[in-house]
DNA sequence: TTTATATTTAATAAGTTGCTTAAATAATAA
DNA sequence: TTATTATTTAAGCAACTTATTAAATATAAA
């Protein structure tokens, strides 16, 4: 926990600038989670399934792709993103596959989908 | 709004597809809202700013470059892309350019920063 | 067993990200 | 005006992302 101060400002609190730099590095394990999961949830196309899973409980891979309007491997991947992540799981049934949320790992989003709910264009 | 419809399954709900493409439509001012805001959170460094301009109120460029051991150049980078969406402003008191939070822009964020500090390791 | 359906995997190409180094501004101090 | 400090900008590059196409699995039906 050493600090190389570079900034010569005044101003510049250094007891400020350590304690920063303490939180940070206490909290490093949930910026890493968090990263994690915002980094997954900031695509247009794997939030949308996110939203789509939380709505429906489940559905396959070829319902998301009717529904996005995107080719299956697409969609295949994005799944297979989340699914490594350990933030959707899935179950077959034939030759279908269904995939649904993994609930405990995502809590943090269900405050996001009620607010892309809120976000109409003329409210 | 036309659905191309490849699912042949059984068990796939026509109905069901054509509301959730309809609701992906209707929201989605909402989901590019989001997105963009968390394609910009969902990266290691730029989370940490946003938490630690929450914190402080506001830090200079210099300032976050100490506490997070990066340079100048990279640590401005990030925030240029950030206030080019809005998400932060800066003030200049001399020769240096304090930034801060538009907090109406990242309200969704709150929850995310109180995540980050219940996730700590032992938790 | 052959065929069809649902899905994944692999290879690849285009685009994006995020750092580095070096040069450019901007404000202050000598 | 010249030098110094704070910050940004620009160019370059390696790594990552995300779609596409084609080939591989896996299950079920003929």
């Amino acid at each position: 926990m050493k600090l190389e101060i570079t900034c010569t400002r005044a101003e510049a609190n250094h007891t400020q600038l350590l304690n920063c730099q303490a939180t940070i590095e206490n909290l490093d394990h949930g910026f890493q989670q968090i990263t994690k999961l915002l980094s997954i949830a900031g695509n247009d196309v794997r939030l949308k399934i996110l939203f789509l899973l939380n709505m429906e409980n489940e559905l396959c891979p070829c319902d998301i792709a009717d529904i996005l309007e995107m080719s299956m491997p697409a969609i295949s991947q994005h799944l297979r993103k989340m699914k490594d992540a350990g933030f959707i799981a899935s179950r077959r049934e034939g030759q279908t596959l269904y995939y649904s949320l993994v609930k405990s790992e995502i809590q943090v989003l269900d405050n996001i989908f009620t607010s892309i709910k809120s976000l109409k264009k003329s409210a």
